[in-house]
DNA sequence: CTGTTAGCGCCTTCAC
DNA sequence: GTGAAGGCGCTAACAG
């Protein structure tokens, strides 16, 4: 096509041939000008950037990548951005990102295993470089053994069969800590929400509760596990499954924040007066939960943190630098407010 | 280079060349057979069909992308991704982003012009084909007119000296139901707590509420205004500045929910109970709202809708076709839980 | 220090 | 319906 078919929005932009011609160089003695300045005398590098200058050239990265073969950006796969917990999370990675210069693109999947699977092929399709998974489950078809994993770290969550690198905190220690707290207060009925089952770090929290009241002599009553999902709703549900049961627990460890939220309502629709009748404890130390009647003790995730260390982990992988670990396990702690309180004394 | 020296690494990952090979025919017939089956015949397309499958063929959309000129995906500038509301909108572009074929690229900037105009550069990096605004403020360094401005929608905030597609709600009506509402309770004193005053959804959701009370032969009562910034602690200090008033407002407004909790905990500190001596709505709806207690009266804007309508409208316009309207103005419903009450008889 | 050359992997006329 | 050829814009050897 001659010059005569081009559009005008073709002929926008700039590309480094004509500030080549500009400076009177040739297009690598422009490259290398802008890439590693360096390599190339004082004198040119202020022509080329003069040229760059007068044209308004900007780099066209698309072709760069291509070149180098790498898209500059990681794929971010999360089950629901707007979930206050997986949100602070993602701000600490784009954070992390932005300052290692890497782009972030976001894959809300709403736990659908095929959406889960279309973003991952973005490393393949290679529109990412690597991968941060805010979830618990590889989202590949087969089963990727070690060596063929690409570039990938998980967050919050982790594989107990497999070794891949991982940022997180101890579950079970953070749940000891929620239990323990009840117990120094006197608590003896220590009542439990669950998260989903097939979710580890619900498993790891129940865990937690569980050897924590062992460990301290006390008996494991079923009865005092109710199983939720993570919504206030099952929080809801499970408090009042509690509270009615014939002898009531004094006190509820929550597997997250919104349990806990939920649990308070039930508490609030019958009456239940928290924390002087019934303390309550959950984790993660979302946003809200300070904010809430009364405000929530809970076991405090280091969000943010846990998103800037996954990225620089996932930085580490990219440059092929061995990353001093592969497994980070943050210290999660135990943030006392006011919907905890000491046992009652009747009992 | 000779095949020695080549690495395992690189020798990975089949291109198209090699499927040509396998399935005996031209790169040019692979490209068709992928993109345009049409153009092909049904037994080619069977045998580049079985070649890329034994070959494991996947496109390199780096390469296809700088060939195409174009990045498909689309770049969010948001403020705080962490924030309740915004995160909502962004889980709406996403779903509308992934369905059009769209990959989502984050840029959170913490309201940093510096950041805004990284990511805005985004565009002429050709690392993105269009922008979602999530904030009121154009990122580029340069005053761009009309038809000089890249691909770009702007979700819930606006602007009213240029002319940018746009999605949102109508503030200013906004404010008036929930102004509406309190009078329609028998509120005669109603305060308002405002957002920053260099936003314009501050200022338009002041304005309803001033609007509103004159309409109705009510006196606008600058004592009764306080300034906030959207954040919770702003609401707790506006809210204690209102209710130390000589002549207490029955009854505030709260220019969005997090200010609204802060007024909540404001009360709450005071001994003022609510709705029964103060009733408050909120805005935005965000999450937390239907949770705190009482659970908030509040303006809902539609955030999913408003994410997904702007990526419409971006696609329409990278499509280049006409988008059908520029300015899309959302229905914002008031929605009554239980902060609100009929105004005290005494007053 | 700089220019020449040779592609990165794909898509798209243009001929046949 | 298919192949050959050219090039998107850039960078990385390799000479000089």
């Amino acid at each position: 096509m001659g010059s005569i078919g081009r559009t005008r929005q073709a002929a926008r932009t700039p590309t480094m041939k004509e500030v080549a011609r500009l400076a009177g160089v040739s297009t690598a003695t422009v490259s290398r000008a802008l890439e590693r300045p360096e390599l190339v005398s004082e004198e040119t590098r202020r022509k080329v950037a003069d040229a760059v200058a007068s044209a308004g050239y900007k780099p066209n990265l698309l072709a760069r990548n291509l070149r180098k073969m790498e898209a500059r950006s990681i794929i971010v796969i999360v089950p629901d951005v707007s979930n206050p917990f997986f949100s602070e999370v993602i701000h600490g990675i784009e954070t992390a990102a932005h300052r290692a210069g890497y782009s972030v693109l976001l894959g809300n999947t709403e736990n659908d295993p095929a959406r889960e699977r279309a973003y991952g092929e973005l490393i393949d399709d290679r529109r990412a470089d690597g991968m941060i998974l805010l979830n618990g489950r590889l989202p590949f078809r087969t089963r990727l053994a070690g060596a063929e994993l690409p570039p990938l770290v998980m967050a919050c969550e982790y594989l107990s069969d497999q070794d891949v690198p991982t940022v997180r905190i101890d579950n079970i220690e953070g749940a000891r800590r929620a239990v323990m707290h009840l117990l120094g207060l006197g608590h003896r009925r220590i009542g439990h929400v669950t998260g989903p089952m097939w979710n580890v770090l619900s498993r790891d929290r129940l865990q937690g509760y569980r050897d924590t009241l062992i460990d301290h002599g006390l008996p494991y009553a079923e009865a005092l596990v109710q199983p939720g999902d993570f919504s206030i709703g099952s929080g809801a549900a499970a408090g009042h499954a509690l509270l009615s049961l014939p002898e009531p627990p004094t006190a509820i460890f929550a597997a997250n924040d919104e349990m806990a939220m939920g649990v308070l309502r039930a508490a609030r629709e019958r009456g239940v007066a928290v924390p002087e009748a019934l303390s309550l404890v959950g984790f993660d130390d979302i946003r809200f939960a300070a904010y809430v009647d009364p405000p929530l003790t809970t076991v405090a995730q280091p969000c943010r943190r846990i998103g800037e260390q996954a990225m620089a982990m996932l930085g580490a992988l990219l440059s092929s630098e061995p990353p001093e670990e592969r497994r980070v396990v943050l210290e999660a702690e135990l943030v006392v407010r006011r919907s905890t309180a000491p046992a009652p004394a009747g009992r």
